[in-house]
DNA sequence: TCTAAAATTTAGTCTTGCCTAAATTATTTT
DNA sequence: AAAATAATTTAGGCAAGACTAAATTTTAGA
C-alpha cells in the first residue's frame, strides 16, 4: 500500500532529523511538520505498529526509520529533488520559489513520472540547493561536506549545498553570491559571536552562525 | 479556501455531465466518481450548502453548477487539459497515458505552475484530445463540433477531438489513424446498427456507434 | 536529592469523505 | 391505477489525521 501524503511527510522529516544519528524527538518532529505534539505521538505509534514497521519507537525515547520506512522516506526525498530541479531547469523557477511547489508534487506524481523527469534532465545528482539526490534504487550517495561553521582563518572549499529551505535567506545568499560551486575562502573567525568573515568572488561578508551552519562546503 | 481533492473532482465530473444542458443525476456521478450513489448524495447536499452554494440541488432532481462551481470547475479542467499537454509535449508521453498523470496533479499545481506551463505551450487552446483548454480567465471557448455519429454518407470533416480518457480506444484509434485534424469523410451509414464507414487517409474503415459518438468533427 | 520546567503521552473530540443497509420516492410495466 | 423496479435519500458507522486539555515522565536546577 502507497504510504499517504501525511505517512510520507513524517518519513521524510524524520529521515532529516535523524541524519547526524540521533532519534527524532517528538517535539522536534512536531515543529517541523507543523503539527501538534499530542498528534505526532499518535502518528508515530501508529506508523511503529504498521507491519512492516517504518518506526523504530521507544516511548519517550524518540524514532528512527526501520530499512522500510528510510525506503519510504527516500523515495520522497528522490521525488521533491528531481522535481525541484526539474522546475528550475525546464520551467524557469528560482531556487527560492521551488520547494513549496515540489513539496506538494512529491506526493501525487508517479514513478514513470520520476523516470522521465530523471532522464530529460540527464540523472542528476545534486538539486538546485546542491542537495544530493537520492539514486533511481533508493541509495543516499555519500555525503562528504562540512558546514562552513567548522572552517576556520585561511581554510578554502567550494559551496556544496545550502541546507533548509528558508526563501529569505536563499534570496539573502543568492544576493551575496553564496551559491553552489562558488569557491569561498575564511578570512577569519570570531570566537565570541562565531562569526567567520569569508571572501567570495572578490568581495568579503560577515556571516553569523545561522548561516554558516546552512552552508556546506567541500574542503579544498 | 481552496476545494478539497474530493469536491474539485465531483464539480469536474459535473461539468461534464451537465455541458449536454441538463441535471447531472446522483446515479451518473456515482458511477463517474466510483463512489456509491450514498455517499454522492451527502456530498452534494454538503457542496449545496456552502456558502457561496456550489452547487444547484433540489432533491430526485440531479445537480447543476452555481457559477461559482462553474468557475472551480473550469479551475480543474484547465489545470488537466494544461497537464496534458505539457505531459506529452516535454515527457514525451503518449495521449493515452496523459490521463491518470494528470488526474492526480490537477489538484496539486500552483496558479504559478498553470501560467508557467501556458506559457511554455504558447498558450494551446486544445488538449492531446482536442479537448477544448478553457482560458486563464475561466471561460469555456465555444465548441462548434459535431459527434462523427450525426454525419451521413458523402459528408467530410476534419477531427477535432476525441472524448472520454479510455486509453484501450485511444490506442484503437491512432492505430486507425483516427487522431485530431485528420480529414474524414462518410462512404456510407447503416441505419440498423448504426454503423459508418469512414475513408481516412485512403483506408476505410466501419466504426459502431460506441466509437464514432466518441469522435467530434468540424464539418468541411 | 528534591523540585520545577520541559517533553511526552493519554483521553476525548472533531472534520472529511467514504461505506452498508434500510427507507423512501419516482418511474415503468402490466 | 397497481405493482414492480429503479433511483435516491436517510441513518448509522468507520478510518485517517488533526486538535485541546489533562496526566505522566524525563531532565535539569537549586
Ligand atoms: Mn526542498
Ligand atoms: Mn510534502
Ligand atoms: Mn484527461
Ligand atoms: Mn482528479
Amino acid at each position: 500500500m502507497k504510504p499517504s501524503t501525511s505517512t510520507q511527510d513524517y518519513l521524510k522529516t524524520i529521515y532529516e532529523l535523524t541524519e547526524n544519528g540521533s532519534p527524532a524527538s517528538t517535539n522536534d518532529l512536531a515543529r517541523e511538520l507543523n503539527i501538534k505534539p499530542a498528534s505526532v505521538t499518535g502518528m508515530i505509534q501508529k506508523l511503529a505498529g504498521e507491519k512492516p514497521a517504518l518506526l523504530e519507537y521507544q516511548k519517550h525515547q524518540g524514532v528512527t526509520l526501520t530499512s522500510a520506512g528510510k525506503k519510504a522516506a527516500l523515495e520522497v526525498i528522490r521525488h521533491h529533488r528531481l522535481l525541484e530541479t526539474w522546475l528550475v531547469q525546464t520551467l524557469g523557477y528560482s531556487w527560492d520559489e521551488v520547494h513549496e511547489e515540489a513539496e506538494r508534487l512529491e506526493h501525487v506524481i508517479s514513478e514513470d513520472f520520476e523516470r522521465r523527469i530523471a532522464a530529460a534532465l540527464g540523472h542528476p545528482l545534486r538539486d538546485p540547493h546542491g542537495e544530493l539526490i537520492p539514486t533511481a534504487d533508493l541509495k543516499m550517495p555519500l555525503d562528504d561536506s562540512t558546514p562552513l561553521s567548522a572552517l576556520r582563518k585561511d581554510q578554502t572549499g567550494k559551496i556544496l549545498s545550502i541546507k533548509g529551505a528558508d526563501a529569505n535567506l536563499l534570496r539573502h545568499l543568492e544576493e551575496l553570491g553564496l551559491t553552489p560551486n562558488t569557491p569561498i575562502e575564511v578570512i577569519s573567525y570570531s570566537p565570541f559571536d562565531h562569526n567567520l568573515t569569508v571572501k567570495v568572488n572578490k568581495k568579503t561578508h560577515v556571516l553569523g552562525l545561522n548561516i554558516t551552519s546552512k552552508i556546506f562546503i567541500e574542503e579544498t
